[in-house]
DNA sequence: GTTGTATTGATAACCATTATCATTAATGAG
DNA sequence: CTCATTAATGATAATGGTTATCAATACAAC
């Protein structure tokens, strides 16, 4: 009797890669949390809740990049002087969307409005640019910038 | 007989700050390229071309600081590790444009092509998440990923 | 020119991230 | 299941971009 195998662990097979305690560990702490979280805040997340205390902060990092690199994780820099990551894909499917910044405090509001509106329009650009400038494009960045109700 | 004065100097004024050597000679260095140049890169650009060869690496970055904030440069994370900065404005005027970069080598592009049709949807988009998440955005960021052709 | 104060520069400190390397554990063969 | 191979881990130290400190300097208003 064999447990589904997940999107993400057919990704690590496919890749020659282990399935690590650790590894699990840092996906199941992304995929419990909606927020952007940074190397730290997932380390101290785990030794709060005990997921298993003794993961260093070096495999933190080299996970993340690990998960970056196939496709599992997306990267993000906000302005606040530390990478932060997201699950590109939610455990009911894919959930695209994109980010508005508050530059006062750094509260970050991930927003679906307007996304196939943007899609259409980003894939027309992608196509464009690709041809024009000769590039192979992967993946694309849209934030928005500015202060929210509490910091104006 | 007085020099009519630019529009970044303006800015200055009106923020009540000294327009001192150092700030200008930084001004006077990116405004000669049209690269997207780090602090460090600002530094020896300085030193190569004797433009003044005691300026310290504080002030480029304290300078680039106030800069920022004055609307004057924008700052960008093109993912290498180190802040990059541009003039928001050219000799001639503006002159908005997005990023596509490489992956592989670092390269960037700017593109103006496109601008236009997402100028039209940015402003919509914009207006309607400020409404709905009641937010003054001040700027936005698009970048494109991928590999150009010496890459691939 | 004088003066008050913002700005500067040398230095040290900071802190997120990466390199090192001996130890541990996931995986596949038998 | 057991073993051997080798990828992965974790403690520690190192790296490197950026920021804090503070005495010295220079801009700008009078």
């Amino acid at each position: 009797m064999h447990m589904q195998k997940s999107w993400w662990q057919k990704k690590f097979k496919k890749a020659g890669l282990r399935l690590t305690g650790p590894r699990l560990v840092i996906i199941d702490i992304l995929s419990q949390t909606n927020n952007h979280l940074s190397a730290e805040e997932i380390y101290l997340t785990l030794r709060r809740e005990n997921k298993s205390n003794n993961i260093g902060l070096t495999t933190i990092y080299r996970t993340l990049d690990v998960l970056v690199r196939l496709g599992i994780v997306y990267k993000f820099d906000f302005g606040d002087g530390r990478t932060r990551y997201e699950l590109s894909e939610g455990p009911n499917g894919f959930h695209h969307h994109h980010h508005l910044v508050c530059t006062g405090c750094g509260h970050i509001v991930d927003y679906t409005d307007f996304i196939d509106e943007e899609k259409e329009l980003l894939d027309r650009t992608e196509k464009g640019l690709a041809k024009k400038y000769n590039f192979s494009i992967h993946h694309h960045l849209i934030q928005f910038y500015g202060l929210c109700e509490h910091c104006r």
